[in-house]
DNA sequence: TAGATAATTAGATAGTTGTCTAAACATTAA
DNA sequence: TTAATGTTTAGACAACTATCTAATTATCTA
């Protein structure tokens, strides 16, 4: 899938944006961001593998925890694909993109 | 649905983002949108449907034919979404909404 | 009023998604 | 090495989505 896409589709779930609010604080293990919702842990694990996948976050294993950071570059990322829809064609130039 | 998950869930598609930037020069018919895209007319319908539901464009009879503009608002909402997301939370405040 | 054109609605279907339980894997500590 | 803890993987399933064909609605024109 295009990165454009996997973009867009990971911030189009509730539980995935919640997610990403979490981790604007801070890192956290799947086992801190479970209390904040009402799914099982697989669950989770699967939202955290399609963030994972639209490279809007990144883990690393901390002994027995993994630990969640966001990738902060991809609001700027995403700044400019809502920009690139936005933004007037240029004149006599053909930039619908299919 | 809300409106942040309907808006979201309305740029997740990639032929309902090219609608958008086809909208974005001037406002369309479906019948002339539909020269864009390999899928039927009542796919673009519904793709249609979606965007409207989501207050992404409004569409005004025109005789025979439906009038799809784009509505340009939409941008800066979203914007506004992406930047609440990425803001970083107020210290002290408990700010993540589920 | 017919017939033609533009678009939507209805109904069906294949594929995808979010969720679950159960099992497996990785690490730590006794 | 065994038990406990944290996390992921596997497999199943209900709900949802995008798509199609066929039928319907709305408008225009001869």
């Amino acid at each position: 899938m295009n990165k454009q896409n996997s973009l867009f589709e990971a911030l189009a779930d509730p539980t995935r944006r919640t997610i990403l609010k979490l981790l604007r604080s801070a890192p956290l293990t799947p086992g801190e961001m479970i209390k904040h919702f009402s799914i099982t842990k697989p669950s989770l694990s699967h939202h955290l593998d399609i963030l994972k996948k639209a490279d809007v976050v990144a883990s690393e294993r901390c002994g027995q925890n993994i630990v969640y950071t966001l990738n902060t570059t991809v609001f700027d990322e995403l700044v400019a694909l809502v920009m690139d829809i936005a933004k007037p064609p240029v004149q006599g130039g053909s930039d619908v993109s299919h």
